[in-house]
DNA sequence: TCAATAAGTGCAACAGATAAACTTTTGAAG
DNA sequence: CTTCAAAAGTTTATCTGTTGCACTTATTGA
């Protein structure tokens, strides 16, 4: 699932380097912070997006200039993710299957650990699990990196780049968590999802990389 | 994926009884005959409700008693089609695991068929797949099949109800097309698809069933 | 310094969707 | 047959996300 930072995070990206950038940057995030807070205080639904514009003190002319729709403004996007998905593929360790790899990835997400750190990424999680528009969003964002995720299984498995399998199980995996959505062992249901794709993942391929 | 059949359908469901549930059946379908005209005339997004409403020659309010959303007016629900995915598995010939009845009933959808008859199936499929709105849509509708989908799984192979695999597995299985989805080759890529979840499935529960 | 470019503003409008109050059928019970 | 309640539909107005347009301001690179 896509996660997020809220709040003022330490900067990950590199670092803004002229002050129009910089200017740029800030609004975004003041835009963000008095979303998020607004809506963590009453709701994703009784928060409109004028409200949020006069908090941040925009016009929501420039609001959606930073954001494309209202629930972006909940999955700030992080440029991270991706790259810590497919490395996690990538780099493996040995001998571990390549759903193998996914599984734990899945299991070590924030998202799904459930336990932890008792943050504000708690809230986060509640507000996003509690509302529906936010939940697509987020599993739809999620998916668009099923093509890379796809390309990187080819890879690691010898399969042509264009076999249909390779997107089959990049789709599944990306799907796992919300396949057994509902469940009340969060982490025993989605190991036992990716438990479904290695077996099959190893019968397709013959062998257990 | 969400089927509809396009325009005045031959009755499938009980004969209406009253003058009343004419009447008002009459009004549904008025409006999505209408939507649907103008939708394949001038596309999804350049027709708007009240234009849709004024065809149909009743209020705003009136077409959304009867559509909850724009988009349900052109996936107008077929009441039969979870029956008839259900039966695909109940039904299936001796012999014959789960998933490969779920792969023979995806092939057979019209759909993913892609062939057959040049009827206005073939331009109201070309409606959905050119308008992501009405994809997604169409994905969201069919995956509410998922949790009756997964107790007959469960019925059919002897697990447990609640066990998660049998959730991972209708939730894959409905999301198999679209998880290949823009391949050239349809069938096969969903064939392949299918594969990955036998083999997987067939190695979980230890039978072919 | 000066034009080009990008950020931001204000305002108005559009489109999907809902609410409230009201009128007209329709079905059925007395 | 009358009467009555619920359902279907209308009108009107409004809310909310989103976009277009014309305009201002600030930054930057030449």
């Amino acid at each position: 699932m896509s996660a997020t930072t809220p709040g003022t995070s330490p900067d990950s990206a590199a670092a803004p380097v002229g002050r129009r950038e910089r200017k740029k940057a800030a609004t975004r995030r003041a835009i963000a912070d008095a979303a998020l807070r607004l809506f963590l205080e009453r709701g994703y639904d009784a928060v409109g997006i004028r409200e949020i514009a006069d908090a941040a003190d925009v016009s929501t002319t420039t609001l959606f200039k930073h954001f494309p729709v209202k629930e972006a403004l909940v999955f700030d996007e992080d440029a991270d993710q991706e790259r810590r998905l497919l490395d996690a593929v990538r780099n493996r360790p040995a001998g571990q299957s390549v759903p193998a790899a996914l599984r734990e990835h899945a299991l070590s997400s924030r998202l799904v650990a459930a336990g932890g750190g008792d943050d504000r990424f708690a809230a986060f999680a509640e507000l996003v699990a509690a509302t529906p528009a936010l939940r697509d969003y987020g599993q739809k964002m999620w998916l668009r990196h099923t093509g890379a995720l796809a390309e990187v299984i080819a890879e690691e498995s010898g399969l042509a780049a264009d076999d249909p399998a390779c997107r089959a199980l990049a789709h599944f995996a990306l799907e796992a968590p919300r396949a057994v959505h509902g469940h009340d062992n969060p982490r025993e249901a989605v190991a036992r999802a990716f438990d479904l794709l290695e077996q099959g993942w190893s019968a397709l391929t013959g062998r257990n990389i």
